[in-house]
DNA sequence: GACCGTATGTCAAAATCCTTACATGCACAA
DNA sequence: TTGTGCATGTAAGGATTTTGACATACGGTC
């Protein structure tokens, strides 16, 4: 056996603690969204639709990193609750571009302020600098990894 | 509304960012996984008793950051796989703790080295400076999330 | 000793998510 | 045009995970 063919200790394997980073997030995320009847699925699905409107299910799916038929079923929900709205035929291939109502609105105003504070303690005691270069390597791990070459 | 008070562009958002490199990290090992007859949490408990046997079930629930339910399913099947054993009684207080047995820990060596390549790739192109930076932000932000007061 | 708080292992039920599958619709090439 | 490939939306099923609950066991204080 070599040096370094294996997972070292714990603490020092970046997986582990990215995955831990990851768990700990999506408490603090569902913890705060939980008063307003969201949840972290839900939220994404919003948000995604407040950035870039007339995304289609397969689009949001593909963003929230879920399933199209996951996504599907959080649509169907939101739309139920008059927060989305969907037209009932495509008017270009089978996609039904989704838009937010103005509830679906207000609902993702309160949404997002409440996970930008969950994200504002997260990187406290992070120098801008520091949250900058975190982004960046983070994209590089996630680019490495779905490269299909 | 302020600036800066909701969730700002997908791709400068820490949160998503991290979420999209876990979910990569994800997709990458169960791939790598799959050939070895394992799957993410299955390894994880391996992983967690190689570098410190005797460890409880509620400690490998924490340690894979799953509930002890779900850890339970899991020991049980490595379990009945013959990778694992657990005392039928417990010495102290209700704690069973679980070592690997000699298949468990060949499975394991196999495991991660796999998991271990995956990182490599995932880290590709990272300075050695930069990927230990890497280690340190996230535990600084798991910390933050974790922190009770 | 008796009590209360906390931690553990486990069971049952529910929710969540993914896997499989199929019917459609577009694009592109022969 | 015809067909082949690929993407989409949707439904049904199964597998996994979490939620809720309970009995037990230790450690502390009164």
């Amino acid at each position: 056996m070599h040096k370094g063919e294996t997972v070292g200790p714990l603490d020092t394997a970046v997986g582990y603690v990215l995955k831990e980073a990851a768990s700990a997030l999506r408490g603090a995320m569902d913890a705060s969204l939980r008063p307003l009847n969201l949840t972290v699925p839900q939220y994404a699905c919003l948000e995604l639709l407040g950035q870039r409107p007339g995304l289609s299910n397969a689009d949001l799916a593909r963003g929230a990193f879920v399933t199209r038929q996951s996504m599907n079923v959080v649509l169907q929900g939101l739309e139920a609750r008059g927060l989305v709205i969907r037209p009932a035929e495509a008017a270009h291939g089978r996609q039904l571009p989704a838009e937010l109502t103005p509830a679906g609105r207000a609902q993702l105003q309160a949404a997002s302020t409440a996970v930008h504070a969950v994200e504002v303690r997260m990187c406290a005691g992070l120098s801008p600098a520091r949250q900058k270069e975190l982004l960046a390597t983070l994209a590089v791990c996630a680019r490495n990894l779905t490269e299909t070459t």
